[in-house]
DNA sequence: AGCGTTCAGTGAACGCCGTCAAGTCAGCGC
DNA sequence: GCGCTGACTTGACGGCGTTCACTGAACGCT
């Protein structure tokens, strides 16, 4: 857990590459020890090859540092899930089926970034105003949404919305109670996926089309 | 947050009696905090009025405590959530809108409980089978799924199951994107739990009633 | 009455952690 | 050659979970 020793200090004017490095190497310390909290200062300014203060010459504290990954997490997320629809263009209802299995698949095989994804135990918690996070978090269900929506063009922008909600949580719910409770009887994933997508975008949706009203 | 003075030391053959009362002083002092991992050993025992290292005459560490404050706090849930189901007594469909209501009720006015049921941070994480944490999740849900059956009781004990599993987990997950994220634009509550009812246990909900048939 | 054991609980220390204030030291403009 | 600036380090602080050796009262037993 010692210091890189390969490390030259950059140029005059190029002190930022730090700031890229400390960056790259905490997402890919995260990867490896595949929680937040465990993701520690010293552990990756040593990955980086530099002194645990000079993390401070970037971030203001941790908890900038984790901010700034979970951003880097979410868009690795989101690519994930561009992939997988992109494998099903021209059917709609298969590209939501696939974008459900991408998120949990993107949940199982890379645990600490999508753990990031939803950390809130921040060191500090007063201020911290948007920072990228919600806006990152409308990237990923404005794609959900726009797949709802062309499975039904009925739908309307807002019931499209609305069900690309549905659909996220319900993904997200079942990937922390399978966290949390490793044990419990969820049904086969492909099944449950049919079923969820069935229930919200299936064919002969529109049971309950607009209780709101 | 020094030790509270008072305490005297139990009698002989009574020591299990501190035991419950670092649970309690656990558990009332994660209510404040509202964050499990700013739980820490020394607040808790100075709260109790005894030294740090008494807990581990009762604990073997501290994520054994922890664990003991989740399964109480699974309870209290459950507590909650049933006392909503009884204020609707014969009316199915009010009630599980109740057991939604309740549950995020439950997650917005203690978020320190809330969030222990759903911690997985672990200091080690290696051995842990099943701590009653599963069972306890099983109580709340199995609860939900005898009232998903109660409004069609055509449903079978399966698909009630299953049933309950979409409605938990979604529940949770607005829980958790709204932790996550405050900017998110959910739609209103009240709502979103009629949405989110009328889809799974609306009178005319079996649009796609079996697909994994 | 005295003794050994048991039991409830301590105190000091270890190695981690995030963070801060002050310091080092090379390279640039002059 | 000088001084400054920018990149990074050193050393320390307080808090954390946890370990180990310890204290002192209460008990059973002779």
């Amino acid at each position: 857990m010692s210091r890189s020793p390969a490390r030259r200090r950059n140029p005059r004017g190029e002190g930022d590459r730090l700031r890229v490095a400390l960056l790259d190497a905490a997402t890919e310390k995260l990867a490896e020890v595949q929680d937040v909290d465990a993701l520690s200062v010293r552990a990756v300014t040593a990955a980086a090859g530099v002194s645990p203060t000079s993390l401070y010459l970037h971030f203001a504290d941790k908890d900038e540092l984790v901010t700034a990954v979970k951003v880097r997490c979410f868009a690795a997320l989101d690519e994930r899930m561009a992939a997988a629809e992109a494998e099903h263009d021209g059917d709609p209802v298969a590209q939501v089926a696939a974008l459900g299995r991408a998120y949990l698949a993107f949940a199982r095989e890379q645990p600490g970034w999508y753990a990031a994804i939803f950390h809130t135990n921040f060191r500090k918690d007063l201020p911290r105003g948007d920072d990228g996070i919600a806006g990152a978090g409308l990237a990923v269900l404005l794609r959900v949404a726009a797949a709802a929506r062309r499975c039904d063009p009925v739908l309307g922008e807002e019931d499209a919305f609305v069900v690309g909600t549905f659909l996220w949580t319900t993904l997200h719910g079942r990937v922390a109670v399978t966290k949390a409770m490793p044990s419990f009887p969820f049904p086969d994933e492909e099944e449950w996926i049919a079923r969820l997508t069935a229930q919200w975008v299936g064919s002969s949706r529109g049971a309950a089309a607009d209780p709101t009203a």
